[in-house]
DNA sequence: CGGTTTTGACCTGCGC
DNA sequence: GCGCAGGTCAAAACCG
């Protein structure tokens, strides 16, 4: 998991490279770090340094350092002898014994340095090459082990982050809904009633829109408002706003607190659940999976909520199934009424106990068209090519779960989530009529590639400005927080392939292939596009900078469920 | 031999 | 309560 995670995250790569840099030339990169602590500073990084590392923390720790010494040099064992006394100090007192040291016994100071290097290197760095190598090797495997620990830090931080995001994107989605229907309900109620009775009407609706919100975004310490939602629990299962569990999606990292939040949801649901739960130990697993597994209720139901929001994709394709970088079990096939096609479901088994399941159906009036529906949110590392797609059904489910759910009569702004999930020219269409809510996104109208840059300002809802930052945000931050753990990506199977693609990748479901630009790379492109969104920008400082002061119970609660993992 | 696909039966929800 | 349709299960067949 954690590796996926750190593939996709940006600052994996830097953090690679730089590292590399070390390897290859020891000396000098080594050398800069010690020099710019900050760079590494991380508070996170800090704290996971220290515990980690063996030098730094105990002054007797020469087994510790001979862990990481082995890597490179033998020496150092010998060395450390010295060393010992002097990592207790810090940075800045460590030079100091390092000059003791080199009068003392002349080599074995270099070993010292396995803590100093950390801060003191820099100092006496010029003086003796061979001191120097020491140093630096030392250095290098203190960078290593903190690399990990930064990566590991890294990867939580981006969950919660992740999440943050996805609670700030609903809560924008319900602000703009529930401004609409505010007005909405306003003017009916006027026309209808009396002003009193139209008052009443509106304290409902508004009652009921943020409880599904508060599903949405159990974790955010939206608290409050649940409570106030809960008086019409019919609604909430009925609109079907399981809400959230697209956007947890993103579910394999995020699991634990998606887990929680949902937890309420579950209950609520009813019949339908407890069958695949009961049963199952994780939900829709693989009946393997079911019987293996002892059931977690708390997983179980959430991935059962999660399930009920599911994203639809046209696309062309002669090919009888879409590859979408997941790997897929036929389980069942039925011949739907009114189409001479049979529906095809399919079980996601990447993972064992994915609940990822999609159906593939061509459409009765043109066959050429391949209709994938994705629901649930996978609990496994995706590979890159699913990402995209991904990413991008997790956008629309969750934009789906959050906004739309409200005005459950039909479809809810449909420009804004077109452009939130495919800027390009691809059609988004919500219907709530179905059993669940389901996000269809139409990828039988060619595409316009240059369109991805970016969105147009233009938003049917009452804040202009907004529906932007929500559309920014909804996407990207799938593929950030899900990285795959998460859950969310799978959604996506059948965007890719399209015209181009589709016979052609039969034979490899899981690969994608780069060489075409898929409306895979499409969607990746534009999710880029989206990335770059200022405001999206603004967006994340936020969230980063609350987790960071620690305000957020959410945010807490998720750094423990990351940790757990 | 293990995994996947096929396919008929079964279960559930919904409408009448 | 009944029938229909959707969805799932699971044994058998198939494939590499």
């Amino acid at each position: 998991m954690e590796k996926g995670w750190g593939l996709t995250l940006g600052n994996s790569d830097p953090v690679s490279s730089f590292f590399h840099n070390k390897t290859n030339s020891t000396a000098g990169p080594v050398f800069r770090l010690k020099q710019h602590p900050d760079m590494l500073q991380f508070p996170v990084s800090l704290a996971g340094s220290r515990e980690d590392l063996p030098g730094t923390s105990s002054s007797s720790s020469p087994a510790s350092d001979d862990n990481r010494v082995a890597v490179d040099e033998v020496d150092f064992f010998s060395n450390k002898k010295h060393g010992v006394v002097d990592e207790k100090k810090t940075g800045t007192v460590t030079v100091k014994t390092e000059t003791t040291s080199h009068g003392g016994d002349g080599p074995s100071s270099d070993h010292l340095d396995v803590n100093t290097g950390l801060h003191l290197l820099t100092v006496d760095g010029g003086k003796s090459s061979e001191t120097e190598d020491k140093r630096e090797k030392n250095a290098l495997a203190e960078l290593q082990a903190e690399f990990k620990r930064v990566n590991v830090e890294n990867q939580k931080l981006r969950n919660m982050i992740s999440h943050v995001s996805n609670n700030y994107t609903a809560l924008q989605m319900h602000l703009v809904t529930l401004m609409q229907q505010h007005r909405n309900r306003e003017a009916k109620s006027t026309q209808e009633h009396e002003i009193q009775e139209v008052k009443s009407e509106v304290k409902k609706d508004e009652v009921v829109v943020p409880r599904q919100f508060m599903e949405l975004v159990p974790h955010s310490g939206t608290a409050e408002t649940d409570e106030m939602t809960h008086p019409s629990s019919e609604e909430r299962t009925r609109s079907g706003s399981p809400p959230n569990n697209v956007e947890v999606a993103s579910k394999d990292s995020i699991k634990g607190k998606n887990e929680i939040s949902q937890f309420n949801q579950e209950e609520r649901d009813g019949k339908r659940i407890d069958r695949e739960e009961s049963p199952e130990s994780d939900g829709w697993g693989p009946n393997k999976a079911q019987k293996l597994n002892p059931a977690k209720p708390i997983e179980q139901s959430t991935e059962a909520t999660m399930r009920k929001a599911r994203v639809s994709v046209r696309a062309r394709s002669e090919a009888p199934m879409i590859s979408d970088g997941c790997q897929w079990r036929k389980y069942g096939q039925k011949m739907a009424k009114g189409n001479p096609c049979p529906r095809a479901y399919y079980r996601c088994t990447m993972a064992v106990g994915c609940p990822v399941r999609k159906q593939v159906q061509r459409c009765a009036e043109d066959r050429t068209i391949l209709i994938t529906t994705y629901e649930g949110n996978h609990n496994h590392p995706l590979p890159p090519a699913a990402m995209a797609m991904a990413s991008t059904t997790s956008a629309a489910a969750s934009m789906l779960l959050s906004g739309s759910m409200p005005s459950a009569d039909g479809i809810m702004n449909p420009n804004l989530l077109a452009r939130t999930i495919l800027p390009s020219s691809s059609m988004a269409t919500i219907s709530a009529s179905a059993p669940f809510p389901t996000v269809t996104l139409d990828l039988t109208q060619s595409p316009n590639p240059l369109k991805f840059q970016r969105p147009p300002p233009q938003f049917d809802g009452p804040f202009p400005g907004q529906p932007q930052n929500l559309a920014s945000l909804s996407s990207p931050q799938l593929p950030q927080a899900f990285g795959q753990p998460p859950f969310n990506q799978s959604k996506f199977s059948g965007l890719q392939l399209s015209k181009d693609m589709g016979s052609s990748q039969l034979g490899h479901p899981q690969l994608q292939q780069p060489q075409l630009p898929t409306l895979a790379d499409k969607v990746s492109a534009a999710t880029a596009a989206i990335t770059n969104d200022p405001s999206f920008t603004a967006a994340l400082a936020a969230a980063i900078t609350s987790i960071i002061g620690g305000a957020h119970p959410n945010s807490s609660s998720n750094t423990s469920n990351n940790d757990n993992k």
